[in-house]
RNA sequence: GCGUUGAUGGUCUAGUGGCUAUGACUGGGGCCUUCCAAGCCCUAAACCCGGGUUCGAAUCCCGGUCGACGCACCA
């Protein structure tokens, strides 16, 4: 059993992670989240949120998971978020159709299916396995298909990314902000793909959560404002150059940016973010890499791309989040499909003053005298230099016409201009993060199956083995466990008074009286619980209980008094284990 | 989507045309003033789905579903 297998079989047996529709078969491509895996997925949601949305001040919105045509048009999810397909007709092996033409032709990416065809036939491709001929090219597009209201309604899709929602609130979020960037937002969500081949368990899914920051900058200035608190990060990265190479840098964020490898600050800043995120989680650092998209790899729409990967035991690097520049194509995209403009103005810091000619055609005079062509003649005049305006008499072509045009139909006098902004297109730095993905590598990494050492028991080769999630306190799911030492109404009653004691303070508590000690302990150390509490028959002699540490499986004492403080304590981090009371031996 | 391969309680597994389908672990109830799995008593729980062959199918055949692996795919 490798890793991977360990912990999906340990996910689905202790209620982190089912297969969906498991009573009916099941269907690949999607899962559930039990007890302990949605509250483990909540946990870290809520540390993205603490992350992006209290300390960056991206606030969260919520759009519908259904989008309708538009929206996909010009996001380009529709055109070119599928893939034209064609299959052999012999063997029925499926390729992709722009791949088989792409020795033949020198762009085979914009090709219409039937060009595809056409080449297809012309250049009489046949199936690269069996030699045999290829059926009509089709366009399998990734998105889920549906319908909105009675009847034929109207076209809807399931989003395949969260972010579309937020592009197209912009104006609506640029003002909440009160137009000034940077601003941002973020949108925790389910998106859907409609993969060919889900696999891989919970790393390729057909509907997946997102947790998305779509971040609107000045296009002139991506600097960011507190690039200081995080330039001396250190951090891993794979550059295009490193993975030719084939070495990973180790760097510092400052330094990345300042040779041009990340291209500019807001990049390198939000890098960091996500490598804060991740340690958070408890995601090993030398598991944890940045790696640039290649040119080649890269959206169209992007101009600098970083996928933060985590090593896993099966899979290898699998992709985690990525982090990207996509410019101002998305806004300009819903600009163009929603003629609206998605701008916003944005102030110099000093108003530019100019001197100007300004020209004034008299269109009163104008249009009596030139008729239709009236527009085009002062467009004409509007481009002539002073000089040529001195002119008593002057002659303009327009329409391959000569028309005269005398001084007195129009005005011009040398203006002051005062100009205090522009109005530009923010461009778009996108941290998108695949949280089920996230979850997985956050479970392997807590994963240890680890040999007690202590084991007197020489019976068995593999001695006494325990497996335990290590997860940070702060992520796991369940926080204490409430252990009477024995099941008898003496110890039974305290322990109910704790529960109450520790929930009030809001703690996840577990209460757990069935089996040996013992078995308790273990049953707690394989879902991750940090602390357990065990009321035992001096509680009832001077008020104090025992804590647990699952890492250790040391144990203090500690007056009930100060328990849920203790804990609480524990949990965030204030205080460590072995300070926080007499060491029990 | 194709090929190879598998599917028996919650988990791992035995079985192989024929009585109430094996065992372990786990789970639940109880005993125990035992603090780190495998103590004692009691108990619950399974042949992936649909067809076919057969007197009889968990077992053989076909199809489907799901998993693993390989190919393809993964804006």
């Amino acid at each position: 059993m490798d890793r991977y297998e360990q912990v999906i079989e340990l996910a689905k047996r202790r209620g982190f992670l089912w297969n969906s529709f498991e009573l009916y078969g099941g269907v690949a491509g999607f899962y559930d989240y039990g007890p302990l895996g949605s509250t483990l997925k909540r946990r870290i949601e809520d540390i993205w949120r603490d992350i992006y949305v209290i300390n960056e001040g991206f606030f969260e919105i919520e759009c519908p998971t259904i989008g309708i045509e538009e929206v996909f048009l010009a996001s380009g999810h529709l055109g070119g978020f599928s893939d034209p397909l064609c299959e052999c007709k012999e063997c029925g092996e499926a390729y992709r159709a722009d791949h088989l033409v792409e020795g033949h032709v020198e762009f085979a990416d914009g090709l219409k299916n039937k060009e595809l065809d056409g080449l297809i036939e012309q250049h009489d491709i046949v199936c690269p396995e069996c030699g045999g001929k290829f059926g009509c090219t089709y366009e399998f597009n990734l998105m889920f298909k549906t319908s909105i209201g009675p009847g034929e309604g109207r076209k809807g899709y399931m989003r395949p990314e969260t972010a579309q929602g937020i592009f197209i609130d912009f104006q609506r979020l640029a003002r909440y902000y009160r137009e000034k960037l940077p601003f941002g937002a973020t949108q925790i969500g389910k998106s859907f793909r409609n993969e060919i081949s889900p696999r891989q368990g919970v790393i390729r899914l057909r509907e997946f959560t997102q947790a998305e920051a779509e971040i609107f900058i000045d296009p002139k200035d991506k600097s960011h404002p507190y690039f200081k608190e995080v330039e001396a990060t250190s951090i891993s990265l794979f550059s295009c150059e490193a993975q030719e190479s084939g070495t990973i840098e180790n760097t510092t964020i400052k330094d990345a940016v300042s040779n041009g490898t990340i291209a500019h600050e807001f990049l390198g800043y939000q890098l960091a973010l996500t490598q804060s995120f991740l340690l958070r989680l408890g995601i090993k650092p030398e598991y944890l890499r940045f790696r640039q998209h290649k040119k080649d790899e890269m959206a169209h729409y992007a101009i600098d791309c970083w996928d933060a990967e985590i090593k896993t035991d099966r899979f290898g690097w699998i992709e985690t989040v990525g982090i990207a520049d996509r410019t101002d194509y998305d806004l300009k995209a819903h600009s163009n499909v929603s003629n609206q403009e998605l701008s916003i103005y944005v102030e110099y810091d000093e108003p530019i003053t100019t001197k100007e000619m300004v020209i004034k055609p008299n269109m009163g005079k104008l249009g009596p005298i030139f008729k239709g062509k009236a527009k085009k003649v002062a467009e004409a005049i509007k481009g002539l230099s002073p000089k040529e305006l001195d002119k008593n008499e002057i002659r303009l072509e327009v329409d391959g016409e000569v028309v005269v045009v005398s001084s007195d139909l129009f005005t011009y006098s040398e203006q002051t201009v005062k100009v205090s902004g522009e109005n530009i297109i923010p461009h778009v730095i996108e941290p998108s993060f695949g949280i089920d993905r996230i979850l997985y590598c956050t479970m392997e990494h807590a994963f240890e199956s680890e040999l007690l050492e202590d084991s007197t028991d020489n019976d068995s080769l593999e001695g006494d083995r325990r497996n335990v999630l290590k997860f940070k306190p702060e992520v796991a799911p369940l926080q204490v466990a409430v252990l009477p030492l024995l099941t008898r109404n003496e110890l039974i009653q305290p322990a109910r008074e704790i529960i109450g004691l520790l929930r009030r303070r809001g703690l996840m508590v577990d209460y757990d009286v069935s089996g040996t000690i013992g078995r308790r302990y273990r049953r707690n150390d394989e879902i991750g619980t940090p602390y357990s509490v065990t009321i035992d028959y001096q509680t009832l002699e001077d008020n104090t209980v025992t804590v647990r540490d699952r890492d250790s499986m040391d144990q203090i004492r500690v007056d009930i008094v100060d328990l849920s403080e203790t804990l609480y304590k524990l949990i965030k981090g204030d205080i460590i284990f072995s300070e926080a009371g007499e060491l029990v031996t």
